[in-house]
DNA sequence: TTTCAGGATGTTATATTATTACAATACTGT
DNA sequence: ACAGTATTGTAATAATATAACATCCTGAAA
């Protein structure tokens, strides 16, 4: 049971996902210590929730978990928890689903926000990152092409993780 | 004043935006016929609303402007209606802002539910359409490269169109 | 023409996702 | 200790979307 390679697009069936955990959750306290931002327990907690697995996790999924442990918790401590992840780019949110998952490769030099290409198994319901940036740089020609200038680019693929395609199940 | 070119990525500053509408009526029209599908009032009249421009349009707001004229409007009825519209390929859903764009490409080949790229002004908030198969390709392809057979592509760009971009006023 | 089957719409209720607004508290630097 | 700011608590509500079942319409078969 080896972890999660880095740079691998999906994550792989049978990884130890503990590493993950830990290591997401090691990288944003790196990060806020460098840019002195305040990770604070309910940052914390809800970055370790999202990253409970490779699956998007819904705000009220999450909010649900949070409640186990602090009754107080409310929508609003939950979005606020999240707006915070994902503008530094500890999380990405799945604009499609409407739901939440755990950056990939958090903390890459400028680190805020950045954007990434989700590959969304619709059997498994689990989430890969490629963080290309041919992909970026391509689409931001194209668009230039036309007369636009990107700023964000939200790229969601659906279809079949390798495992999920060769067993077939779908 | 002429009418937006065909292929033209981005609505044009000042075109006579009848035609638009009235292409994508008919567009619809044929469509439907050569397919067997019902082109009923509602479907015609949702269509209609949401090429009332360029910009996304949310399913609220498109019962909003229904219910002048039909009383009995509910949520069900624009989601019907759209649902409907999305699935033959008249309307595409713009995911990252839960709100709908009139096809800009209509009834081409194969028609159904077919993936385009969107160009979201972030000032003017018009929405333009890229439909571009390098992209789909090449997504694709590094997809696979990954081991994921990619099914849908959810692509969706923010930024400044040019006229707002040279206007400067973001 | 009648009938019937399926699709489309009406209707009510509710689920799900997200935000507003303001009060209270905790942390930071002085 | 103090002021100022960021964070969290709390209540209410907005915005988006679907479920479930009744009714009606349309087109094809009998």
């Amino acid at each position: 049971m080896a972890k999660s390679l880095p740079g691998a697009a999906f994550p792989k069936r049978g990884h130890d996902h503990r590493f993950c955990i830990a290591d997401a959750l090691d990288a944003a306290e790196r990060t806020c210590r460098e840019r002195q931002l305040r990770f604070t327990p309910i940052r914390r907690r809800v970055l370790e929730i999202v990253w409970s697995g490779h699956g998007p996790t819904g705000a009220y999924e999450i909010l649900h978990a949070l409640r186990h442990e602090r009754r107080a918790a409310a929508p609003p401590t939950v979005y606020r928890a999240l707006d915070f992840l994902v503008e530094n780019g500890f999380v990405h949110k799945i604009e499609s689903l409407n739901a939440f998952v755990g950056c990939g490769h958090p903390g890459g030099e400028a680190g805020h926000d950045h954007a990434g290409q989700f590959l969304i198994c619709g059997n498994c319901r689990q989430v890969g990152e490629l963080d290309d940036p041919e992909i970026a740089e391509i689409i931001a020609r194209k668009a230039a092409g036309a007369g636009f200038s990107a700023v964000r680019q939200t790229i969601e693929i659906e279809g079949l993780c390798r495992h999920c395609a060769e067993t077939a199940d779908a």
